[in-house]
DNA sequence: CTTCAAACAACGGATTTCGACACTTGAGGG
DNA sequence: CCCTCAAGTGTCGAAATCCGTTGTTTGAAG
């Protein structure tokens, strides 16, 4: 009734398992797409609901899941808003870069306070969001770490004042 | 040694579960931001476990997540790389506005493609995440509805090329 | 036709979830 | 001082869930 989904010959890369999952986008089914709408909705709804829902037996769901975690497809985690939980400063900062791009994203990404990076089109070439506990972080951060990267032009910061909307439900429109 | 939490007789709350933790800052103690830890390493993680290693009982687990997850100071779901999940166009659009600033940003909470809503202090007063299925459609959110918003002065979009890093691991560092 | 690998369903035991009840503690109020 | 109330926590048992295993089917390759 339902069929195809890809290969996959399944987990051998033991490389992080939540950043880039960039290289090969996998090709997902409508069923994977439902299964993680499920979870979208509920990160902890039990895999036989799932199945119900998707039509697949249990068993069938909790691979599905496990293969897109492991692929690096979706992650199942809790999500706050960092301002009410201690961090004091966040802030979104738009980069320039000369020369290759990926390579300073590369090193954006190893660093711990930064929970987003993404290269994009427009007036910067990378934007990363920063988490920090406060002021003095958020400038070490900025001026020491990322402003010394060799191939940063210049960098200009949105310090973040109100966190108004932080969804994760493409799936239900 | 562990204290304070309220009873969290539950759900009779109907509203959104996930737009604008907002308002009160239900300051949070040292055992739930264990808690919160443990479940931005894995959403699905067994309560007793998380008691184990917060130091708690399985059953007090269990009313805190409820507790949190009520009170909208967190969110378990399943995260995924929109661009690996069919959605071919996302763009952080950056807004200046005269007036409210407010009234602007909970306009776009309301918008289904805008992910992310954020004040910030910068050149932007307002930055928003927007995932769309195609140019078109993003074009069309930009130009049609965005701007279209009284009190909007200009917009600056930046167009997604690569999803590099995205985490939810503060609790981690 | 045979072989092989992947996906799925069925099943059973271990684990987890979940509601209910009881105990402890601390803050007020009479 | 005692009482009461509220919040937090622990224990327990039944129901549901998770998870490994096994066997079947399907599709592609040899």
């Amino acid at each position: 009734m339902h069929s195809e989904v890809v290969a996959s010959r399944s987990a051998d890369q033991r490389d992080s398992p939540r950043e880039s999952r960039n290289g090969n986008s996998p090709q997902l089914d409508a069923v994977s797409l439902a299964i993680i709408q499920q979870l979208q909705e509920d990160g902890r709804r039990p895999y036989a609901a799932i199945g119900k829902a998707v039509g697949l037996s249990e068993a069938a769901v909790r691979q599905r899941v496990q293969k897109l975690l492991d692929q690096g497809v979706m992650q199942i985690v809790a999500v706050t808003d960092p301002l009410t939980v201690g961090f004091r400063r966040q802030a979104m900062v738009g980069i320039n870069v000369e020369g290759d791009v990926e390579s300073i994203a590369d090193a954006l990404t190893g660093m711990s306070e930064v929970e987003y990076v993404v290269m994009a089109a427009g007036s910067f070439d990378i934007l990363a969001e920063i988490v920090c506990e406060d002021d003095d972080h958020l400038l070490d951060v900025i001026n020491k770490r990322i402003r010394a990267l060799p191939g940063v032009r210049s960098t200009e910061s949105f310090v973040y004042l109100k966190l108004k909307k932080q969804t994760y439900m493409w799936g239900t429109r």
